[in-house]
DNA sequence: GCTAAACGGAACGGTTGCGTATCGGAACTG
DNA sequence: CAGTTCCGATACGCAACCGTTCCGTTTAGC
């Protein structure tokens, strides 16, 4: 009910954490203790939720104890808001092909495998049933995982647009949602049910770019691109 | 971890719920107590969450002892899957138009507006991120939820393969997704973030439909792909 | 050696939730 | 009226978790 936004606790990256003097007089800090406490909080979040972690949890895993946890974060909240943070420096996606569509390929493939085995991607639907709950958090995930990945895939955009492989008039943004949402959505789905494979992929991509409506009667034209042709039917 | 699957509990639809006798002796039960449980649970997972409800506030909620809940359902897990179930009874999509085109904007647009409003889907997010954990509930949302829609979805894309206003090689599975997918991913980051409009439905079908690569384009941009002298950097 | 701080471990009080039990009263059958 | 069953309410035992505190130990500077 406190509208507490997670702070940065007192440990501005591994320099002096001690406020005033210049010397720490006692036992410092064990420099790999961040680190793992802040690792094993993204592997619980991961895998029982924001709710189902526990800051006990946490320190068992991290082979930690749990005042440990509380000398350098003020509260559970600040923890995780910290750990989510760390989620923005690896941002995987570097993905340059010749086309743009083997770019978008590459693309919905990394969001397909990187969904079941990173961090991020089994932290992600965590978060987004988080959304609606406590808004600042997401927030604060949105900025720092979802909208820079998103800026990966606008980048490929604009430049099949400067290049003409995609619509001058094209919307960027919606298409970021067009080309990412639906694996996002198949792998929600797939956790507990179906299953994708690399073909999903390929054949999303194709449907995106020349478009399920039957006016564009010329499909065949366009192959002169050398990339083997979409198989007909997968499934 | 006890792998418990939520039994439907001895109550079968105000029939009688005593097991043996054909007369029931003492004081029957409310009629309508029933049908408040289940929509206060339902209720309550939409504002908090599976993790979060607990059967404490669903009492209180439907104005009911908590032993008139369990009297009726052996666990919590049981009435979450018997409330989950009752999701099944309202499917309000019925998109008859024209053209295919006005179906699946207004199919869009009722995601757009039915996500926030209506208790389905407030509680899709909650579901999608128990996917994983939880697979046998989800699997149960997903047979009596998400498929019946996308039947509807389906039978909307397959009417458009018939008329000739769709590909008639189009994968309709997949292209219920890509119907689907991109404006539950918008409901899903707009409710701790952004906002979208009833334009944003007509712009995804549009793009949808026609598709965003420009080879489909009626005009004469086509051959520029071939002489781009320079390709941009992708970044 | 002495002091200061961090360490893992353990315990504590407080809160919350689950599932059970009990109670007085109400409703319906016979 | 007697018996049976449901009702709302309350309390209980148990467990988990949060955030704090203390302990004995360890590692550094002085």
């Amino acid at each position: 009910m406190t509208a507490v936004v997670p702070r940065p606790a007192d440990h501005p990256d591994e320099l002096d954490h001690r406020h005033t003097p210049g010397v720490r007089r006692g036992r410092p800090r064990n420099p790999g203790t961040d680190a793992a406490i802040v690792e094993a909080t993204l592997e619980l979040i991961a895998e029982t939720g924001l709710t189902g972690m526990s800051v006990e949890s946490v320190a068992a895993r991290a082979g930690v104890g749990k005042a440990t946890i509380y000398r350098r974060w003020p509260c559970k909240e600040a923890l995780v808001g910290d750990a989510l943070a760390r989620l923005a420096e690896d941002i995987p996606y570097i993905a340059t092909r010749a086309t743009v569509r083997e770019s978008l390929v590459e693309i919905v493939e990394q969001i397909r495998c990187k969904s079941s085995e990173t961090l991020s991607g089994r932290i992600m639907p965590r978060m987004m049933s988080h959304a609606a709950g406590s808004p600042e958090l997401f927030r604060l995930y949105y900025d720092r995982v979802i909208r820079p990945r998103r800026a990966r895939v606008a980048a490929v955009l604009r430049a099949g647009v400067l290049s003409g492989e995609l619509r001058p008039d094209l919307d960027v943004e919606l298409a970021v949602t067009l080309v990412s949402a639906p694996m996002l959505y198949l792998n929600l789905v797939q956790a507990g049910y179906g299953t994708t494979t690399a073909g999903t992929s390929d054949a999303l991509v194709d449907a995106l770019l020349s478009g399920i409506g039957n006016d564009s009667a010329n499909d065949s034209a366009n192959d002169s691109v050398d990339t083997a042709p979409s198989p007909p039917a997968l499934r």
